[in-house]
DNA sequence: TCTTAAATATGATTTTTATCATGTTTTAAC
DNA sequence: GTTAAAACATGATAAAAATCATATTTAAGA
């Protein structure tokens, strides 16, 4: 379903959505660190979302990431697709180029409600939802 | 969620439903060029099935495999246990351990509903309900 | 019994994914 | 300006997954 890098990914943009903001940047070592991945390859994948703007980053002294407003109105859709591409998880259960609504592979039924309830929100709920969520009490870290 | 090699064996599993008994082997190679799976790489999944009784394989001339009366009676869950072990199904989708129903991740609600569905038919559902589903043309080929 | 066609077993190779390492650029603070 | 701390870029290595190759075992049929 998702990479591992993504999954990473996903970590560490919830992460920023918690803990950081325009005056609180964190250093990719931190985050690595504080969800358990490791640091250089998360280095790049931090890099992957910044070049595409999904995060804020600041170089030099007292740099590091953070989320701006705009980055919180992402989805987390936003940030799989940047690390996994957009084919992966679109595809059907079987990887079959031919499966669609009219004609269902034999899986397509089963999955097919649960998965776009799921992508559906995914796509839809923004990067801020989550951290609400948190915040909230109706979700939980560690990450 | 799936290995490739769990897709493979599904879909071959799937071939062997609606195509093979037990008058009716068929080879490795056989199935592969029909759910366009490299072949080599399949006869070794055949024969991780074979070996925990998922199918049925008979060696020799004339020999092949194919889906007894008991084979049909287990799920597909089965066949993607045998391929990529119980673990990988049942993990969150961030892979966090921690991650469960009392305190679930950011993730775990917006996935959970629609991911046990998706499994408890996967795990209920045997074999022969899928080859129904196609006879009676409410799913759909090719693989 | 001999030949041949099939699965089976084992291991080698390739490709993809994940991980690590190192040098370059930017910028804050002195 | 010099230094140092950070991201950024690039490439090397390692691990895992997928694929290929080859020799062995089994059994049907002549």
């Amino acid at each position: 379903m998702l990479s591992n890098s993504s999954k990473y990914a996903v970590k560490a943009v919830l992460y920023l959505a918690i803990h950081s903001h325009k005056n609180k940047k964190i250093m990719a070592k931190d985050i690595a660190e504080s969800i358990n991945v490791p640091q250089a390859y998360l280095a790049k994948l931090l890099q992957e979302l910044s070049r595409e703007e999904i995060i804020t980053s600041v170089k030099g002294p007292k740099g590091g990431f953070y989320l701006s407003d705009d980055n919180r109105n992402f989805s987390l859709m936003d940030v799989v697709n940047v690390i996994d591409g957009d084919k992966r998880l679109n595809s059907c259960v079987l990887s079959l180029e031919k499966c669609n609504a009219e004609k269902p592979c034999p899986l397509h039924n089963l999955i097919s409600p649960s998965k776009s309830v799921f992508m559906e929100s995914l796509q839809k709920k923004k990067i801020k939802y989550f951290s609400k969520q948190i915040e909230e009490g109706s979700a939980f870290l560690p990450l």
